[in-house]
RNA sequence: CGGGGCGUAGCGCAGCCUGGUAGCGCAUCUGCUUUGGGAGCAGAGGGCCGGAGGUUCGAAUCCUCUCGCCCCGACCA
């Protein structure tokens, strides 16, 4: 992308309205704008990093055994008033009436509507289990918006349904799904936490919130230190055997993690006091199981072996990807801006041509630019160095590619890591194999 | 939903108390000089002062009502 020609709004003030880091840094960055109260408009480099943590979440959930989809925004009420949630939810559920006065309501989240297209689809136990998920745009009209894309309203989810035959394979759904979530976060750079959590509206007996921790977290959370120790990496663990699911479960919950609603001061006090940790945490995940709530509700039920009916058991599981844009921020920036993780920046790397106009410099970047096939970002804007530099540092791109007349007449570049700093000289036709 | 605050140029703000027809910095545009960490000088453009009523000769300013946004709390992915 050539910067010149580009929706890359940067800010060098900050808006009033933005009070957390990464709320600051993405206005400031250009990645979004404020529509209406917790609703937000993705500009280009935005959408990419959306994009990008999507893609992430993806690639896991399908190695995973977890079947893309995707359902409406717009749901029936009729649905929701044979789970008994259409009164149940609230006035955080948005509800909409079309032109002859039927009732709609845009999606807070689609337990009802995969099992109604489970029910019509599946009828036999050879069927499951299954697994689907899609990521969608959600609406929850919260109270009070806040944080930017934090706690929007709008908010992009990625949410997963699984349906097994009885509670030993809901079981190994909910830990598979455990499994496939720690290396989500894991490959996001992120340290996450699987904490004992409150089921709320979506009901159920078994769930788990995995938390980032944060000093701007919403949550209050209580730990083992003993997690700080543990290797999250899980690449041991495959997604097909029982027993690493298993032990990988048993990994991840043997120590003490709790949310503040599931905090238990009895367990609290038989953690060792020097390991005991307390702090703020950000959600960036939610796993349920209900057993068969919604199947049961819903009138969902397959033919077992024996002929008989039989009521799935379901789990639902969620991850916040437009959320995690802001949490990943929270977690990864410094005086000068973002500092993105390399598998989520909108660019690998910008070019920074420090003499726009100069035939040796422009002739360079245009070279090293080719090498991306336009997957870099291209600063050409007839700009002083310092504000290239300055917008470089702030939208976080991993590595700078520095082109001044100095090195350019000797087809040299400077090749700059965002995080730490470090500086090298190389030719530049070997910027995008050292990169790599 | 309770409590508080704020809406004036793209962004950050002053002006409001004490009514007299809108200003500063940054950004934008033009020119010249600059050119490896947010340049300097000169000039220019840009605002129904959130909206609607009212008071007044006259309203950004006073009064009423509205709409929007932010913060604290309660609530929530």
């Amino acid at each position: 992308m050539r910067l010149s020609r580009s929706l890359l709004p940067t800010l060098k003030e900050t808006p009033a309205e933005a009070q957390i880091v990464s709320h600051r840094l993405m206005l400031r960055a250009g990645l979004v704008r404020q529509s209406a109260a917790g609703i937000y408009a993705w500009l280009p480099a935005g959408l990419r990093v959306l994009r990008n943590i999507a893609q992430v979440v993806r690639e896991e959930q399908d190695a995973a055994g977890v079947q893309e989809m995707l359902m409406p925004t717009i749901q029936s009420a009729d649905l929701w008033r044979e789970s008994g949630r259409y009164e149940d939810y609230g006035r955080e559920m948005l509800r909409i009436r079309d032109r002859h006065e039927r009732d709609l309501l845009y999606g807070p989240t689609n337990e009802e509507m995969i099992t109604d297209i489970f029910r019509q689809s599946v009828r036999s136990y050879r069927q499951l289990p299954q697994m689907v998920y899609h990521i969608q745009w959600k609406f929850r009209d919260e109270v009070r918006p806040r944080f930017g894309v934090m706690r929007g309203r709008e908010f992009l989810m990625k949410d997963a349904y699984s349906f097994d035959l009885d509670y030993a394979g809901a079981e190994l759904s909910y830990r598979r799904m455990m499994l496939s979530y720690m290396r989500i976060f894991q490959r996001l750079g992120l340290k996450a936490i699987p904490m004992l959590a409150d089921t709320g509206p979506i009901g159920g007996e078994l769930s788990h919130e995995f938390i980032i921790l944060a000093p701007t977290g919403e949550s209050q959370v209580f730990y083992d230190a003993a997690f700080e120790e543990i290797d999250y990496a899980g690449s041991a663990f495959s997604h097909q055997s029982p027993a690493d699911l298993q032990r990988f479960f048993g990994l991840m919950t043997t120590q003490y993690a709790a949310t503040e609603e599931k905090h238990d001061v009895a367990a609290w006090d038989k953690v060792p006091p020097e390991r005991r940790r307390e702090g703020r945490g950000i959600e960036v995940g939610h796993i349920f199981y209900f057993g068969t709530k919604y199947s049961r509700a819903m009138n969902f039920s397959v033919v077992g072996a024996d002929g008989q009916p039989v009521y799935p058991e379901m789990g639902s599981y969620g991850v916040g990807v437009s959320r995690l844009v802001g949490a990943l921020i929270e977690a990864n920036h410094d005086a000068q801006g973002i500092c993105w993780p390399d598998s989520v920046a909108p660019f690998p790397a910008a070019i920074l041509n420090l003499k726009q106009g100069d035939a040796a410099c422009d002739a360079l970047c245009e070279q090293v630019y080719a090498q991306f096939a336009g997957e870099a970002l291209y600063d050409d804007r007839e700009e002083r160095a310092g504000v290239k530099f300055a917008d470089a540092d702030l939208l976080g791109h991993p590595w700078q590619i520095v082109v001044g007349p100095r090195g350019a007449a000797l087809g040299r570049v400077e090749l700059k890591r965002r995080v730490g700093g470090a500086r090298e000289e190389i030719d530049a036709a070997d910027v995008l194999g050292r990169i790599r």
